[in-house]
DNA sequence: GCAAGGTC
């Protein structure tokens, strides 16, 4: 038995990730005592007569590095992050903490998380200890005190393939990073004399290239015009709308014709009515994606803002671990204690209401994502003090989805009718009633429309009171905002749950996207680098390059390949790229000095000053805006009933019309072969 | 100075 924080003389060290990470495990696995060494943890156990020392690193200590700033840049090593990153002091306090305790140790464990990047940090560090020869590996896949007691003593053979792995993935996103970076700031210096930080990578670019697609749809976006019908029914002094099922007037005209018609004839017939009960289940527990999405809607949270909020919430011990995938609660912890110990918080009130209704029965909801690491995130039970506002507001956010996810469901009554006119055409109207809000009452950011409808027989003629008219126009129904690209990243699966907001604030340090409101744009920069990253590094603009790494670390994995081919293929087409990029270095430097305006254009645009497509009057972005805008004009003049000229005007004044498109109309508007142009096509 | 990935 261990009694005092004495280093017994022999004793297996286990190496975990975290220092949280290593408290779980001590305890799970003995009864340990908590020691520390100049501030940083450890905990000392035995069980039986084997001595066990718990200690953690915090993250990767090692990485690859060159002293060769040239390019290209093939030759690296791997150092210590303190050595060379300023943010990594603190772990060469961590290592010699580590260091120390390893002068005892016989046998060394990495149980770092089980997946490529733990396999690689536990073994960086445990061979950097010395202890290469006398290690081994704990598996595991959740932190539960069950599994990590039988990961324990089933300790493993050391998992080189996986390590292999990790360490080609690192040392593949180093090749591709730091080559490309290199290569568009050696352009921007050669074409200016000046310096300036430009980047590209596997994750980065296709983000910021699916960014500035989105912002060319919105910017060339012409909008069709829509026709609604509503039309106002009116029964026993009750009054209610229907709209068109399934179809919609598809001009001006025939909007006007058939709301004319209905006026005369006076009343639609009731074709069926039914009524259902539908039953909403609750959302399952927050995994980090899903908490930052919310907390953008309700809040206007930038990703990164909600997720450093939510690590501190965590090192407060209020949370679970943020940086999950998982939306599933497993059946290991106990939810009874937890939600007990909520109703001593701030929504103790809520807690006391879940138990009252629930009991004791607590299954939670559970979601589709999982994560190999971590489970969803839930609170632990502790009680918030001195937390500021927003940290509350993401607090209660994770307490309220939690409660729910134990929640009985949402139960709605929805009644449905579809009506005829006499000419056969179908409309629809809808009402509805929340019977038991359930989840909703504890997740509490979202309401229903309720809306009641008469009592209706099928066959029966319901008078029409008022038939309008709208016209609603096509919106481009996409954003470049922080939280849509996240989510992009996250359905592309690029990226990780601790990078990938940190990914997009690059994009926004480097100035290649600007914040705007709640949303953003992209800068001339920006656009410059996608098109430039598109011809001569195709590679680099599509999540296809991550794919490729995937495949391949999993043939490393299987050990079917090895990672130096695999490293040394990636060498060979960055040189080859580079090769054939000297050629255009010129044109690159002179394109990315335009869109920084340190250089003007050879031959502007006339609408904007760009430089021109080559033996054109238009730059790229309103020779596209052209082409939209030509295609469509016809069309909404049809629609609209009115001259091509007139459709013009009525274009110009939308919310919805793009950037481009109004800067190419205003343009028109003072010349007159344009205008020609524009409205004598076809 | 540049990547992406861990974690504080």
């Amino acid at each position: 038995m261990i009694r005092a924080c004495r280093l017994p003389r022999k004793y297996i060290l286990v190496v975990a990730e975290k220092p949280k990470a290593a408290q779980k495990i001590a305890t799970a696995i003995g009864n340990p005592i908590k020691c520390s060494m100049r501030r940083i943890p450890y905990w000392v156990l035995s069980i039986g007569n084997t001595n066990v020392v718990v200690a953690s690193t915090a993250g990767h200590m090692y990485g690859p590095y060159s002293s060769n700033g040239g390019l290209p840049v093939f030759d690296y090593e791997w150092r210590p992050l303190w050595e060379f990153d300023k943010s990594s002091k603190h772990l060469k306090l961590f290592f010699e903490v580590l260091k120390t305790l390893s002068r005892g140790a016989y046998l060394f464990v990495n149980a770092c998380d089980y997946d490529i990047e733990g396999s690689l940090i536990g073994y960086m560090v445990i061979a950097n200890l010395g202890g290469a020869s006398r290690m081994k590996r704990m598996k595991f896949s959740s932190l539960s005190p069950l599994e990590l007691r039988s990961a324990f003593r089933n300790l493993q053979e050391p998992d080189l393939e996986m390590v292999e792995a990790g360490r080609a993935r690192h040392e593949l996103d180093w090749l591709w990073g730091i080559n490309i970076s290199r290569a568009l700031m050696k352009a921007f210096q050669s074409a200016t004399g000046r310096r300036r930080i430009l980047s590209a990578g596997r994750v980065q670019s296709p983000t910021l290239i699916e960014a500035v697609n989105r912002w060319s749809r919105i910017n060339k976006h012409v909008p069709l015009p829509r026709f609604s019908l509503t039309v106002s029914l009116a029964k026993d002094s009750k009054e209610f709308t229907a709209t068109p099922l399934s179809w919609s007037p598809s001009t001006r005209k025939e909007a006007y014709r058939i709301a004319e018609q209905l006026k005369k004839n006076g009343y639609l017939i009731v074709h069926d009515y039914w009524e259902s009960i539908e039953k909403i289940r609750p959302p399952p527990a927050f995994n980090l994606g899903d908490l930052q999405a919310e907390a953008s809607k309700l809040f206007g949270f930038s990703p990164m803002k909600t997720q450093k909020i939510a690590e501190d919430l965590y090192l407060d011990a209020l949370i679970s671990y943020p940086r999950t995938n998982s939306q599933q609660l497993p059946s290991t912890v106990n939810y009874y204690s937890i939600i007990k110990q909520l109703e001593r918080g701030p929504l103790g009130v809520l807690a006391s209401r879940l138990l009252k209704t629930r009991g004791h029965s607590l299954a939670p909801i559970q979601g589709k994502k999982t994560d190999p690491a971590h489970p969803a995130i839930y609170p632990t039970g502790e009680t918030p003090r001195g937390l500021d506002k927003d940290h509350m507001a993401v607090y209660e956010l994770i307490v309220r989805r939690f409660l729910a996810a134990f929640a009985e469901p949402l139960v709605v009554k929805r009644v449905t009718v579809t009506l005829l006119d006499d000419s056969g055409r179908k409309y629809r109207s809808q009402g509805n009633i929340v019977v038991r809000k359930g989840w909703l009452a504890f997740y509490n950011y979202y309401r229903i429309d309720e809306a009641m409808l008469p009592d209706l027989k099928k066959g029966e003629k319901v008078k029409v009171a008022k038939v309008s008219i709208g016209t609603t126009w096509e919106a481009p129904n996409l954003r470049v905002s922080k939280i849509e690209l996240l989510k992009w990243m996250e359905s592309v699966r690029i990226g990780t749950e601790a990078t990938r907001a940190r990914i997009i604030e690059i994009l926004f340090k480097r100035g290649y996207l600007e914040p705007r409101g709640p949303t953003s744009e992209v800068t001339e920069l920006g656009y410059t680098v996608a098109k430039i990253l598109q011809e001569l590094f195709p590679q680099l603009s599509t999540p296809g390059l991550t794919r490729e790494f995937e495949e391949k670390l999993d043939l490393i994995r299987a050990g079917k390949l090895e990672r130096s081919r695999v490293v040394e293929e990636a060498k060979s087409v960055i040189k080859t790229l580079l090769n054939d990029y000297w050629e255009r270095l010129s044109m690159v430097g002179s394109r990315l000095a335009k869109a920084l305006n340190a250089r003007s254009p050879e031959s502007p645009c006339m609408v904007c000053g760009r430089e021109t497509i080559e033996g054109e009057n238009l730059c790229e972005i309103h020779t596209e805006a052209l082409r939209e805008l030509g295609e469509k004009l016809p069309v909404i003049a049809e629609k609209l009933g009115v001259s091509r000229r007139e459709a013009l005007e009525r274009i110009s004044k939308l919310k919805h019309t793009g950037a481009w498109v109004k800067e190419l109309i205003a343009f028109a508007s003072k010349n007159s072969q344009m205008l020609r142009a524009l409205i004598d096509q076809g």
